[in-house]
DNA sequence: GGTTTGCATATTGTTGACAATCTGCAAACC
DNA sequence: GGTTTGCAGATTGTCAACAATATGCAAACC
C-alpha cells in the first residue's frame, strides 16, 4: 500500500497518531498532561498564542482544547480574559473527596466481583512495595504507588463509565493534592494498612467489605489532608 | 454610561448574555439542550455548516462546542468523519447506572445531613403528586417529577462537585432513558414507594438509611429497565 | 459479473486575518 | 491629590478562505 521508507522508523507511528488524532486532540492531551504534571502553576494564565507557538499549531486547535479542558475541570475559561489553570480551594477539595469516596466505594464493590487473580497479585505487589517504603518515608515514590494501586482497582471494576468518571475526579484532586499531601509522610503507615485490608477484602470477594473499606479509606485520606494542613507547612527537603 | 435605547426593551438582556457568554458557550448550551430534549435522533450526524447556519454563527464556535460536548459525553467526535449524537447501548447504560448509584448513595447521605425543612416540604409535595399520578399512569408527567425529585435531593446535598458530576451522569443516562423507561408505566407505583421511603429517611436525618435507600433505588431502576426491555416493545399511546 | 481505479463532490481540519475587548498608563480635569 | 478620560498595546473572539480527507459513483479492468 504505502512505499516503505526505512529512514524514519517511528514515522509510521507518527503518521498513525496523526491519522486518528486531530491537532485539537493532540493539544488537549498535551495540555492535560502538563497541567496534571504540575508544569503550570495553579491559577496560571494560559496564553493562546504562546501555547499555540509552543505546540507548533495555530490558535484554533488550542482554543478547542481549552474548551474541552474546561469541561474536564482542569482549566477555567473567562470570556475576553483568558483561560487559567483551575485553582481548587480546600473547600472544593473536600467536596471532590466526597464524590471520590462514592465512586471508590462502588469500585471496591465491583472490583471484588470482577477482579482477576493476576490483578490481585499485582495489588499485592504494589502493597509490598508500599510496606517497604514505610521505612524510607519517600513521599514521591509512595504517591506514585498509591496512584497505581487505585487505578488498578478502578480498571478491575470492569466498568468503563466508572473508570472515566473516576479518573476525571482524580485529575481534579491532583490539582490540589500535588501541593499538599505529597509532602506529608507521617500518615503513610496508616494508609498502607488500609490498602492491605482492601486487598484482603477484594481477594476474598467480599463486595460489601471492599466497598466500605474503600469508602472509608478515601474519607480518611481527606481527614489526613486536614491534619497535614493544620500543622506548620513543613518544607520537606527534596530527595534530589 | 451607555446611551439609553428604549426601542428594544429586551436588548439590555441580550447584551448582558452576550457579554458573559461567548458564541462557543451559547452554541454549547443550545446544542446540549437540544440533545437532551431529544431533538436529534440518537446516532444522528451533526453537520458543522448546517448547525452553524441554524445558530447564525460561523463554524469555529460550533466546532469548539462540539469538543466540549464530547467531553461531556453527549456526542462522539470522529476525526474527518464528523460528530454524532452519542448512542448508548444497554451495556453502557448498565455501567452508567452503577456510577449513578454510587453518586446517589452519597447524595442521600449528604442530603440527610444538610437538607433544609423547606426542601423536605418540597420533596413531600413532589411525592404527593407522584402518588396522585399513580392512578393516571402518565409516564411523561411522572418522568418530569422524578427528575425534579432527584435534582432537588442532589442540590440539597450542598456539594457543587457532586451536583456537577450527578447532572453529567443523568444527562448521559437520558440519552438512553428517553427511548425506553419513559414509556413504561407499570413500575411507577413501586418506584413511588421507594421515593416515599427516601423522603422519610432524609427527613429523619438518617444518613445511613438514606444512602442505602438511594443506592438501592437506582439499582432497582436499572432492574426495572431490564424488565421493560424484555417485554414486547409496548407502543404506549401518546397522551395527545 | 465482480473488483478496482479514478475522479467529483461534500465535509472536516487548519490557518491567518480582522474585529472586539481588556489592561495599564499617562494626561487632563475637578 | 485624587478621580476620570482617553489612548496604545496586548489578548481574545469571530470569521472566511484554503488544505486535507472521506464518500459516492462511474468507468476501466480482469
Amino acid at each position: 500500500m504505502q512505499p516503505p521508507s526505512q529512514k524514519h522508523p517511528p514515522a509510521k507511528e507518527t503518521i498513525g497518531i496523526l491519522r486518528e488524532n486531530s491537532l485539537s486532540m493532540l493539544a488537549h492531551h498535551e495540555l492535560k498532561r502538563r497541567i496534571i504534571a504540575g508544569e503550570f502553576a495553579a491559577g496560571a494564565k494560559l496564553n493562546e498564542a504562546e501555547i499555540a507557538l509552543a505546540l507548533g499549531v495555530s490558535r484554533g486547535p488550542v482554543r478547542e482544547a481549552f474548551l474541552a479542558l474546561d469541561q474536564a475541570g482542569l482549566v477555567r475559561v473567562e470570556k475576553n480574559r483568558g483561560v487559567f489553570v483551575r485553582e481548587i480551594s480546600l473547600e472544593e477539595a473536600d467536596e471532590i473527596y466526597e464524590v471520590r469516596a462514592a465512586l471508590e466505594g462502588m469500585i471496591g464493590r465491583l472490583a471484588a466481583r470482577h477482579i482477576g487473580d493476576d490483578e490481585i497479585a499485582q495489588l499485592r505487589g504494589i502493597v509490598k512495595k508500599m510496606v517497604a517504603l514505610d521505612k524510607t518515608r519517600k513521599a514521591g515514590a509512595y504517591f506514585l504507588l498509591n496512584v497505581e494501586f487505585h487505578d488498578l482497582l478502578a480498571r478491575a471494576a470492569r466498568n468503563k463509565a466508572m473508570l472515566v468518571n473516576y479518573r476525571r475526579v482524580i485529575n481534579e484532586l491532583d490539582l490540589y493534592r500535588r501541593e499538599t499531601i505529597t509532602r506529608s509522610t507521617e500518615n503513610i503507615p496508616i494508609s498502607t494498612l488500609e490498602h492491605v485490608a482492601i486487598v484482603e477484602a477484594v481477594a476474598a470477594r467480599d463486595e460489601k467489605r471492599a466497598a466500605t473499606l474503600m469508602f472509608d479509606h478515601v474519607m480518611h485520606s481527606r481527614e489526613r489532608l486536614h491534619c497535614v494542613l493544620k500543622k506548620p507547612p513543613v518544607r520537606a527537603k527534596r530527595d534530589g
